[in-house]
DNA sequence: GGGGGCACGC
DNA sequence: GACGTACGTGCCCCCC
């Protein structure tokens, strides 16, 4: 076989992938993105190249042959950060496991170590491909030296053969010495000819080929000035062009030979990735050993539970192949404690008169895995499970909600019950889906079921480490359980409405295509942003101000530009938000409304979002329009269960900017609310100081953006996007606003370095964000990371009260016997369904509940309204 | 089946 | 040298 030399320069690659990545750690805190980024660059090397003889080099010390040369040589390079110097080790680690030698010599740079065998297997006869991140390395491309160069990120590669370098530069690869000679190279701190960039340097090597020859025939130059600087500055030419060269005589007793790639060492590379956390790359990886070490568990099968099976049992889990609770047949329950554990087939578990005592029973404390999930599931089979005491999902998002686990296996692990199999390797993924043979999953459930048993006291004491028992205990698990009540409750939807409202939209939807392609003179899908492109931009000759990664930009921002310069961009605006009310709510709604109660069952996802914010799915009820008057009749279709109830909505007014004025103590902003002022027109007030009289709408239009901005944590960008105006004009907004609310600032200030100390952040009622970014050197990441410090506690805060509203109003309705339901929250909304004659109760005890959730320094202000729909709710 | 573009809410 | 901008969900298109 051919043989194929690779050879990698190794600091470079590193550097590369340092800072192509963000600053990744594992849980131990072990900075990762390089090793990472290299481990990703090793994979692409190994399959794309598949070489029979591989080899990194390192640069050695800081002083090489270079330095007696010039003791300037690379004297402006930063010093490398600690963060990457740490990830050195790991990374001889990888290349140990990868089986790749690595090498390195005092004295020389990893640039001459490559030069140097590169010119050796080339005379012996041996392909080469050299892996770098520095341009400089190009020079070493001949017929039978590829050099691939990162482009960006770390993947991205543009390989240098003579042929590319003669296209890109006009020179031969030797003569980038040349280039580099005149030019110099500021990041190596190699001088070169002052005056003298890329082009002069290429233009002036086209017509002398050297710098030896260029100094020789200086005379021809054309131009005083060049010509003056090129005679003055020939010296430093020639040392830069001695510094820019590759030295391929370094003193190496390293035969090709013994640079065999023999393969990775699974079984290492697994120990390696596992310690280090890489997840992905881990899935990558058949291990030779123990592919996935599942731990047995002993369980029985029961077809016919008695009450002994359930004596000493302390967990229970519910499978069911489809996410969706509210539908999905259940598969099997298994019920473990004391060592023991049992499975029973989802048949069998419902119709159990033993199973439903134990199950019913609250005094049999139970850990369950989501316990919405798990009492929806069991409701619809009449199964009121009680005496639920703790739930794993909920405590491993509260302990940290970045993680994002994909099913039980993963929660597990993160609680270190490594011995689940993951539910994709049990059941398959996608269209494969389906249950195995009983034994099969019915071990792989009961599995579940015995760690949960575990992993209530590992999960339990993480909580009591984060303080964060109470949160647990009085709010999530008790929110847990309303939520499973409003989303079982379900709301009813006016399906003939829906119809009526689809009938009108869909003739509407083909007038305005119709014109649209009038306008065009063609027809095409106005709903491809591609094809829509290709008219716009192409066939009308629209200005295209805005690219995405695939071509032109066609959003709404654009398009409102564009609206002046022809007629169909508002047809198409129109089409656009018709279609989307057709297809998102008219259509969506109607498939997921049950045709029998004509209901509808969203589910709340809480154990998702970073802030602890709900979020809602199948079909999300928290983005129903409103903003619109077209748009929000969709919420004529919300309807009351019964003809003479209505829909009761009642919101918290400026709930987070009155947690910014709690939180930040700021003087100002709590006189504002104490005084009950519009606080879009008090801060416009404050800032632009006139008095409200002077406020103009314009004015209050911008303070609105700007506290929108704070509350939102977005960013100047953000801001200048929102306002149409500049970033700089919207940085100093911000600055503004700041200096008007010193109490604020100094809030904004004091949590990013508690952020910084501490790692993350927390909100009143102790829910908590870890942000690894605000440590990060890159600006954008860093920014990010000080924004969401900024923002979380705001708005996490905000969650953490409405929640307790919630749960307030639920215990109020049940102490006042009423039947009243709560059917939905919306962030700072909650919506019930009220029968007429409860209406006067509930005028007075859900604002009065709500604003009593949680005592600031300021008022919490709650706004109320219903009527017949949702639409007349406002 | 998955990624990208777009649009809806807070 | 990096490169992205409050979050989350869902629809459609388009490519593999």
């Amino acid at each position: 076989m051919e043989k194929k030399l690779v050879l990698i320069d190794g600091n470079s690659i590193a550097y590369r992938a340092f800072f192509a990545l963000p600053l990744l750690s594992n849980s131990k805190g072990v900075h990762t993105n390089a090793v990472y980024g290299f481990a990703m660059m090793l994979n692409k090397i190994v399959k794309d190249e598949q070489p029979t003889h591989i080899l990194v080099a390192f640069d050695a010390g800081k002083t090489t042959f270079r330095h007696e040369t010039f003791k300037e040589y690379k004297g402006t390079r930063q010093k490398t950060p600690p963060e990457l110097s740490e990830q050195f080790s790991y990374v001889r680690e990888l290349l140990k496991a990868y089986g790749i030698p690595y090498f390195e010599l005092e004295n020389y740079e990893a640039d001459d170590i490559i030069g140097t065998l590169s010119l050796k297997a080339e005379q012996e006869g041996v392909m080469v491909k050299v892996y770098s991140g520095d341009k400089d390395l190009t020079q070493l491309a001949t017929e039978k030296t590829t050099v691939c160069i990162t482009r960006k990120g770390i993947t991205d590669i543009e390989e240098y053969t003579p042929e590319h370098v003669l296209e890109k530069y006009g020179l031969t690869p030797l003569q980038i010495i040349d280039m580099k000679g005149l030019m110099g190279d500021a990041s190596d701190n190699i001088p070169g000819v002052p005056g003298v960039g890329e082009k002069t340097a290429i233009k002036l090597l086209k017509q002398f080929h050297s710098v030896e020859q260029l100094i020789e025939s200086v005379e021809q130059v054309s131009g005083a000035k060049l010509k003056e600087k090129l005679t003055e500055h020939k010296d430093m030419a020639v040392m830069s062009k001695q510094l820019a060269t590759i030295l391929r005589t370094v003193p190496l007793d390293l035969a090709i030979e013994r640079l065999v790639y023999k393969g990775a060492d699974d079984d290492e590379l697994y120990d390696l990735y596992r310690d280090l956390e890489f997840k992905t790359l881990l899935e990558g990886i058949q291990r030779t050993g123990e592919p996935e070490q599942v731990t047995d568990v002993s369980f029985t099968i029961v077809t016919e539970p008695e009450a002994a099976h359930f004596k000493q049992a302390d967990a229970v889990y519910v499978e069911m192949m489809d996410v969706n609770y509210h539908k999905a047949p259940i598969a099997g329950i298994s019920v473990s404690g004391d060592g023991q554990t049992i499975f029973m087939p989802g048949e069998t578990a419902v119709s159990s008169l033993a199973f439903k005592e134990w199950a019913e029973n609250q005094s049999a404390r139970k850990t369950v895995f989501d316990a919405k999930r798990t009492v929806i599931a069991l409701r619809r089979h009449g199964i009121e499970i009680a005496g639920v005491d703790f739930d794993v999902f909920l405590a491993s998002y509260l302990i940290n909600p970045s993680e994002s686990p994909e099913d039980f296996a993963a929660v597990a692990k993160l609680h270190g019950e490594t011995g689940i199999a993951s539910d994709e390797t049990i059941y398959g993924k996608g269209a494969k889906r389906a249950l195995p043979a009983e034994e099969t999953y019915a071990k792989h459930v009961s599995a579940k079921a015995e760690a949960l048993s575990r992993l209530d006291e590992t999960c339990r004491h993480e909580l009591s480490e984060n303080s964060q028992n109470e949160l647990f205990d009085e709010l999530e698990l008790p929110l847990a359980l309303i939520l499973a009540d409003m989303e079982s409750e379900g709301v009813r939807v006016d399906i003939n409405r829906l119809n009526e409202m689809g009938t009108e939209l869909k003739k509407r939807l083909a007038e305005m295509e119709k014109t649209i392609h009038t306008l065009a003179g063609t027809e095409f899908n106005i709903n491809s942003p591609k094809q829509l492109g290709v008219i716009l931009f192409e066939k009308l000759g629209l200005p295209s101000l805005k690219k995405t990664k695939t071509g032109y930009s066609t959003s709404a921002d654009v398009l409102e530009k564009l609206a002046p310069s022809h007629e169909i961009v508002q047809h198409i605006l129109d089409y656009r938000q018709i279609g989307k009310l057709q297809s998102t709510y008219i259509e969506g709604l109607l498939k997921v409304a049950d045709p029998d109660t004509r209901k509808i069952h969203t589910r709340f996802n809480q154990a998702l979002t970073q802030t602890g914010r709900l979020s809602s799915t199948d079909p999300n009820l928290q983005n129903i329009p409103i903003r619109l008057e077209e748009g929000r009749k969709i919420r004529q279709a919300f309807i009351p269960e019964k003809g003479d109830s209505v829909m009761f909505a009642a919101d918290y007014s400026q709930i987070e900017l009155r947690v910014l004025a709690h939180i930040s103590r700021d003087e100002k902003l709590i006189d504002a609310f104490k005084q009950g002022l519009d606080i879009h027109t008090a801060t416009a007030m404050e800032v632009f100081h006139v008095e409200e009289s002077g406020v103009t709408s314009n004015m209050r239009r911008q303070a609105k953006a700007v506290n929108f901005g704070i509350v939102y944590g977005i960013s100047d960008y953000g801001l200048s996007q929102n306002l149409g105006i500049t970033r700089k004009d919207a940085a100093q907004f911000i600055d503004r606003y700041l200096n008007t609310y010193p109490g604020v600032k100094e809030y904004m200030d004091t949590i990013i370095r508690e952020a910084k100390e501490k790692g993350y952040v927390t909100t009143l009622l102790n829910r908590r964000r870890y942000i690894p970014e605000i440590t990060s050197r890159n600006f954008n990441l860093r920014s990010f990371g000080e924004r969401t410090a900024m923002n979380t506690p705001i708005q996490g805060s905000a969650a953490d009260i409405i929640k307790k509203a919630m749960i307030d109003v639920a215990e109020r309705l049940e102490k006042e016997q009423l039947t009243s339901k709560l059917l939905l929250q919306v962030h700072d909304e909650l919506i019930f369904d009220v029968p007429k004659e409860e209406i006067d109760q509930m005028e007075r005890i859900v604002p009065d509940v709500m604003e009593h959730a949680f005592e600031l320094d300021v008022p919490l202000k709650v706004d109320y309204s219903f009527g017949p729909t949702w639409y007349d709710a406002k």
